[in-house]
DNA sequence: CAGGGTAAGTAAAAAGATTGAACATACCAC
DNA sequence: GTGGTATGTTCAATCTTTTTACTTACCCTG
């Protein structure tokens, strides 16, 4: 994402317009079928103001104008609704089990896309093949005509919060890496805006961002998959994702879960990721690195060991979210990445845990929304490229 | 805090106005000294603009001028201060141990300061005791003819985010308070805004607030008293407070340190506090609650037990760091309350894992600035006061 | 089915904020 | 002392919102 917000506010009356602008576009965006007046009312603007500004964005042709509402009363408004069929937002996502592109529009809605599996390899080499994933996309017939806005890519790591840099990716063996650079070589003519993010924040925002009904204040993701990553975003009038001062924030399988435990790859003991994760599982069940892990388990379900193995990661998993839990507390949790394709197994022990403890604080009774993605191949795709559109949005409009 | 921005924000005329004198405020708070034209280049305004602003701000007694700076070629600028001598601020906190008061300037200077020893009292018999302390402050000489901007009150448990009402304070036996509401009534006269808050949430806020030199970006306070509580507060333009949708974020005393550990009051099992707080400490080692905790023990450093115990709790806070660390990612971690009284027993094998550990991820050998205040009696009514602060000029300016 | 009532949206004048350009001020270096 | 440079102020110009009509459009009533 990285919108620059350093500073203090100050601006000029163009900023006013500008931010006026983006306050309708934004209301129309949560809120399809808004009219005029129902901005006028909840933005604090005169009608004229709104008016105005919404006839510049049809005519820029973000907005389209939709049906005749029925009147309450007096002459009935004009729904007013994003242009879906002008615009198109690109994401990308490198993962350890593949590639993923996806092309959608302003709302969300995926117009086409496409993943291919493939092993962890150089960066310059994925850099290639997600150029080809790319072209791929663009060239389907169903983006004909529109408008590239972006594209975002989303890595399996910490990105560095205020420029393009791939800190680490210890599950692709990369580290320190200007992914957009390499990619900007294979693709020297692919417009709009580019940027960088981690594959769990990435996620996080576009599950936030891309909600019509009622947009939860805060949302975590946690991406169990073969590592363990989250990202939170939450705030009010933009949503923001909370990245820490090295883009660390949300680093969540080094949190120490036992303290004296098993050693870590990253040298410490006890880590989150010793008890759930990928790696960990393959390492205590010996599933080699050429089988798909999730594929074979299913397949093993009725050893007593695996079994066991998979319950005791789903209290680790219910522990990490407990935590999180009481860290952050956010109006609503999702739960995806490619371990959540084990099911019950594994989930099961972890929303036991989770539902059960939830609550100890304040001794109420109400529970947390928690949402788990069986698929979410897509989902940091996804998220990605909502936020190229967030960031055109703050910036444009 | 409770700064409502939950709308999109949009604007006036007047809104862009108070925008921009609200920035020219902030950057000579945080930037004493400041000209008018460092104003104008950093906010990106005209020297006119800034000039008009500044002189409302001069006329409302916000802003002096200061001395006329050195020449850097052409006419030297005129310096430009926080006007620290019309205002006062007000901050009070109810702790376990007593009641604190606090009196301060727009820089955070202290005027006068008052501190009570008190055990856990009703809220109402409470309201009466810190109303008195209140006065008592008020009347002080010092702050003769100021103006008081408002009344800023910490607690030790979990507030609504939305409105001043206490969730839970289990330390202090009460459920559901609206605390403000019975101050008032034994204040019915004292003006200014009030506001409620975590005590460890306005601890952040402050020690990042009034900060004049580089301030972080982001800041982590973690208190370790009778409970363990923490704030974390970030976010450029105006330092925000993560509260979470109840008002539980950063109740990281129940955050999960030891699966299966011992069982905590709050009915779940090695909680963070079940290992390090005040109340595990006097259960671990007998030490009743007529006693004072920390100067007991710091006359038992010698007995093995008493060494054991607090080494073990050091070891558990220095997880408890690293697990924020990794879930924050803080540009800076401050460490209160009153257990860092107990100094190296506890507070050496806390920082020997955390500062081990901190670079695991990255491998870097940049040490996360860590700071630890070992007399943090007024820490969270100052940081009360500041929120008071932030919120007039947030809202008035 | 005509007419009053109500609310949505638009147009033009008025109000208000920032900018731009010119000007006054103040120090320094030669 | 004179020229140079940068700060801060003044005032007309510009731009955006508001204010105040006015038009449009539907519903309900008689």
């Amino acid at each position: 994402m990285t919108i620059t917000s350093n500073q203090h506010q100050a601006g000029d009356l163009h900023f006013l317009k500008r931010l006026n602008r983006s306050a309708i576009l934004e209301m129309v965006r949560r809120t399809p079928g808004m009219t005029r007046a129902d901005i006028a009312t909840r933005a604090q603007l005169t009608k004229a103001t709104v008016g105005g500004g919404v006839q510049t964005l049809l005519k820029q042709g973000w907005l389209v104008e939709g049906e005749l509402l029925k009147s309450s009363g007096g002459r009935p408004g004009r729904a007013l609704h994003l242009n879906d069929h002008r615009h198109v937002l690109l994401g990308a996502e490198v993962s350890v089990h593949g590639l993923q592109v996806i092309a959608c529009t302003l709302s969300g809605k995926t117009l086409h896309q496409r993943h291919i599996r493939m092993a962890p390899d150089a960066p310059d080499t994925t850099a290639e093949a997600l150029a080809g994933l790319i072209r791929e996309v663009i060239d389907h017939p169903e983006l004909n005509e529109r408008q590239l806005l972006g594209l975002g890519v989303a890595l399996p790591g910490p990105i560095a919060p205020d420029r393009p840099l791939l800190h680490l990716a210890p599950n692709l063996g990369w580290r320190d890496v200007w992914f957009l650079d390499l990619l900007r070589a294979e693709l020297p003519d692919l417009g709009g805006r580019w940027l960088l993010d981690n594959e769990a924040k990435a996620a996080a925002f576009g599950e936030l961002y891309f909600r019509t009904d009622k947009t939860p204040e805060s949302l975590l993701y946690v991406s169990a998959s073969t590592g363990i990553g989250s990202g939170i975003v939450g705030g009010g009038h933009w949503p923001l994702v909370t990245r820490g001062t090295h883009g660390l924030a949300g680093e969540i399988g080094h949190t120490v879960l036992q303290p004296g435990g098993l050693y870590c790859h990253c040298g410490n003991r006890g880590c989150a990721e010793t008890l759930v994760s990928g790696w960990a599982l393959r390492a205590a069940l010996g599933v080699g690195e050429e089988e798909d892990l999730v594929d074979t388990l299913l397949h093993r379900l009725q050893e007593p060991e695996v079994a066991m193995a998979l319950k005791r990661a789903g209290e680790a998993l219910g522990t990490l979210l407990l935590n999180l839990h009481h860290t952050l507390d956010p109006a609503e949790i999702v739960l995806g990445g490619s371990l959540t394709r084990l099911g019950t197994p594994l989930l099961t022990p972890a929303l036991e845990y989770f539902t059960a403890n939830q609550n100890r604080l304040l001794g109420t009774t109400q529970q947390r929304p928690l949402r788990i993605i069986d698929d979410s191949t897509f989902t940091a795709a996804r998220g990605a490229a909502a936020e190229v559109l967030a960031n055109t949005i703050h910036a444009t409009a």
